[in-house]
RNA sequence: GGCGGGUUGGCGGAGAGGUUACGCAGCGGAUUGCAAAUCCGUGAAGACCGGUUCGAUUCCGGUACCCGCCUCCA
């Protein structure tokens, strides 16, 4: 079987991976806040731990792993959004109105992730659906003196708890010192942080031992993690910069809520994403949505294929070049996948599996660019049943390529014996193609004569507008070919008649 | 100020203690009415200083620079 090796953030060290219960392994993963739409980095631990749970499926049996991501719809920004519709003239109570947020964005997420090609994950739970856990955990906690109430908060006692700070390398007293936070007086310890707080009026509110209040963050994924994976799991994951305080807390939290257990056995973080070479922020200008890439016409296995591009431990920048190099090849893969059937050996798509090398690129630290570098081999070298299993162990599907990647052609070709025109079409309208074979056979028949008088001036006017339109022209002895390429606009060609 | 990570050829980006990464771009060639596409070939690297070693870009230490977190942003 495969080993796979993981850096875990807990020893600083790659390490085999060992599950407690190879038949049931189990992941939880960080999941959004749902108060908008998903930004571009909130996508590429999406797409880094889908590409984990695919390998682990593959090593383990697609019935043998469970993964858990998590819906935050507890959240100041909810609420304030909320609060705005109502002021606003929405009807119904500010429950109805979060509740109406919370959905629509959910709906949003899973629209835009599966355009990433992610697998939604086997439970996605919602905050707000484990209140009493929370609670529950919080008592708990109060019990055993690793927390107290005061005010109406409930605060997490850090110096209890005496491995703190070890997951991010840090010390209480360290953080203490270089502090830049506001410390609320009644707080202990500077560092104590919040496991319940009082709502206001206005604010959702939930019954509890301290008065009506809601949960602080960190506490909901330990609740959650814990009801549905139990009190020692395999994998947690989520971006670095969840590492501390969200992690750290999580964990003190745990492991002082149940210390038999010892909660996550290998911790995963994925480095930021960048923009041209900057942290995207609303600030620069440089912010923008998964939905605004595929609205802007970035196919969603774009967007995967150039997170892909780069190791998940490493600060990734989101370029157009790459963007454009992505395409490019995805496009070329599109159009091999797509030649002549009866070159291809017949497979069972569903069942072809990837070479080991591609396997044991991933199962070492998931080495995806190790793992293109291999698919592009295969398609460099034509090998059909590899690519096939490469490109579904890494999230792509065959068919959606085809689709949305192949070129579209249309050819004309003659030689001595025959002569005649062959269409390929796939995702352009009728009329476009229909189009299309009449400005291919306009050009053959001005190249015909062209080739006879010298004289290439006509056909070069109508290549020139072709080009124009986005419309690659290939000529050869062979006959003329026309393809679409990724600036093909349907309505230049179209100005042409 | 504290903590963590990084620095590879024009750009992106891997592996491996000694042997070509690879992709894009470039250059040369084949091909073409001209191009495009395709194919073939090709130059170019390991921030800096020191150590370990027969040998380091790869291990260890230091310096410089960059980035992130410490602010309920993945």
């Amino acid at each position: 079987m495969t080993t796979i090796r993981l850096t875990n953030s807990k020893t600083r060290r790659k390490e085999d991976f060992q599950p407690i219960d190879p038949s049931n392994v189990r992941m939880y993963v960080c999941g959004p806040t749902v108060y908008d739409r998903a930004h571009l980095g909130n996508a590429r631990p999406v797409v880094v731990f889908d590409t984990l749970y695919r390998l682990l499926r593959h090593v383990y049996g697609a019935a043998h792993v469970t993964y858990v991501r998590n819906f935050t719809d507890v959240d100041d920004k909810i609420n304030a959004e909320a609060l705005r519709r109502q002021k606003a003239g929405s009807p119904g109570t500010l429950e109805d109105l979060i509740h109406e947020r919370t959905e629509e964005t959910i709906a949003w997420y899973h629209a835009d992730m599966d355009a990433l090609g992610a697998l939604r994950p086997n439970q996605e739970p919602r905050a707000t659906e484990f209140i009493g856990q929370m609670i529950v955990m919080t008592e708990g906690l109060i019990a055993s003196g690793h927390a107290y109430a005061v005010e109406g908060h409930v605060l997490f006692r850090v110096r209890s708890y005496k491995d703190y700070g070890k997951l991010s390398g840090r010390s209480v007293d360290d953080m203490i010192a270089g502090a830049r936070v506001e410390v609320a007086p009644f707080k202990e310890d500077p560092m104590d942080f919040v496991l319940w707080k009082p709502s206001s009026g206005e604010e959702p509110g939930w019954a509890s031992p301290w008065g009506k209040g809601r949960p602080g963050w960190h506490i909901e994924c330990s609740a959650m993690a814990h009801e549905l994976l139990g009190e020692s799991f395999d994998i947690h994951g989520g971006g670095l910069d969840l590492q501390f305080p969200h992690h750290e807390n999580e964990i003190a939290q745990s492991a002082c809520a149940h210390p038999h257990g010892d909660f996550a056995h290998y911790w995963l973080h994925n480095e930021m994403l960048q923009v041209e070479g900057k942290k995207m922020s609303k600030s620069l200008g440089n912010f923008f949505t998964v939905r605004d890439l595929l609205d802007q016409g970035i196919p969603g296995e774009v967007i995967r294929f150039v997170f892909l591009m780069t190791h998940y431990r490493s600060p990734m920048d989101w370029t157009a070049e790459k963007a454009r190099q992505a395409e490019a090849t995805l496009r070329k893969i599109a159009d091999f996948l797509h030649s002549d059937p009866l070159t291809q050996p017949w497979v069972d798509r569903n069942s072809v599996n990837a070479p080991q090398e591609v396997i044991d690129a991933l199962a070492n630290d998931l080495n995806t660019s190790l793992a293109l570098t291999h698919l592009s081999r295969y398609l460099k070298e034509g090998d059909y049943v590899a690519l096939l299993g490469s490109l579904r162990l890494l999230g792509f599907y065959p068919d959606a390529l085809k689709v949305k990647f192949a070129t579209f052609a249309a050819e004309a070709h003659e030689n001595d014996s025959t002569s005649g025109y062959s269409v390929s079409s796939l995702g352009l309208s009728k009329r476009t193609s229909e189009i299309l074979v009449e400005k291919l056979k306009e050009l053959t028949s001005l190249r015909s004569l062209a080739m006879a008088s010298k004289d290439f001036a006509a056909v070069d006017a109508l290549k020139s507008a072709l080009i124009a339109a986005g419309v690659e022209v290939r000529m050869s002895k062979a006959g003329v070919e026309l393809v679409p390429g990724p600036d093909f606009d349907p309505a230049k060609l179209e100005a042409l008649q």
